[in-house]
DNA sequence: CGTTGCCTTGACGTCGGCGTCAAGGGCTAC
DNA sequence: GTAGCCCTTGACGCCGACGTCAAGGCAACG
């Protein structure tokens, strides 16, 4: 198959797939015309490629797989340096879930005591939030 | 002050505020020579940007916050629309990082999938996961 | 007088992963 | 022939938040 058929099963674009090419990463045969030619196992190899970048792999931490794939094995994780990549990024996205929720705790802290100070700075507006003992929790 | 001292005091750097100054967003005086020159405030302004920066806000997202602070409020979240921003925020943090951790666990999944299928190719490997009735989980 | 050392503006470079032209070749259908 | 569609390479654009370099100015110190 082309180019084009290719990146429409695989929901891509051709330009996605010559960039690939241009990384080293999904090289195409060519027919006599000079068109680039794929086959099914180029269809698997897109596919492990545009399921670990759905994940938010980058691109070079997709090669370990699809070498995997190219050296025959029937899975891109069947390698050690596929697993390698798997644990990499676990702890990349435990870091960074970690990161995000302490963020997040800082943000929502910021919103509260905002909030609060912007009702205390209201004479008139909404209930008080505690009348005895200080400033309400 | 000049901006070189502005730019230690924030631990930043004068490309930074040469940068916040072209988005309009922490203008300069300026003295004779057409030196920047900036006082006490632009350093609780900066340090307002810097902040929230730190917190992975967009540059343009600090912006109510310093307009909220020129306009002289004794916070720059005293006003409403840098309360926006934190409930926007907010909301961002808790779709990312619901994102993240339900990439973490399809990550986690496959790692133990595929290191499961490595044990099982190894024959005189580790011990068999289970003997009776079929794969092994 | 020269040398630091701070400042100025302007402009190009970086990073990733493509999008978006532009100019041209080739094949098929009508 | 010519319209339409697919393909080719090459090259610039984009996004954000600056980094980095170039060329020059002004002040103080020795």
């Amino acid at each position: 198959m082309r180019i084009g058929e290719l990146a429409a099963r695989a929901g891509t674009t051709t330009r996605t797939l010559r960039y690939y090419e241009s990384r080293g990463l999904l090289p195409a045969r060519r027919d006599p015309n000079g068109h680039r030619t794929y086959d099914e196992r180029d269809v698997k190899l897109l596919e492990q490629i545009r399921t670990l970048r759905d994940f938010g792999f980058d691109l070079e931490e997709t090669r370990p797989f699809v070498e995997c794939l190219r050296a025959g094995h029937p899975e891109g994780d069947s390698c050690p340096a596929s697993l390698m990549v798997y644990r990499r990024k676990l702890a990349e996205l435990d870091a960074l879930i970690g990161e995000l929720q302490g963020v997040r705790s800082m943000v929502a802290a910021q919103l509260a005591r905002a909030e609060l100070a912007a009702d205390a700075s209201v004479p008139g507006g909404p209930e008080p939030v505690c009348e005895l003992g200080g400033r309400g929790l």
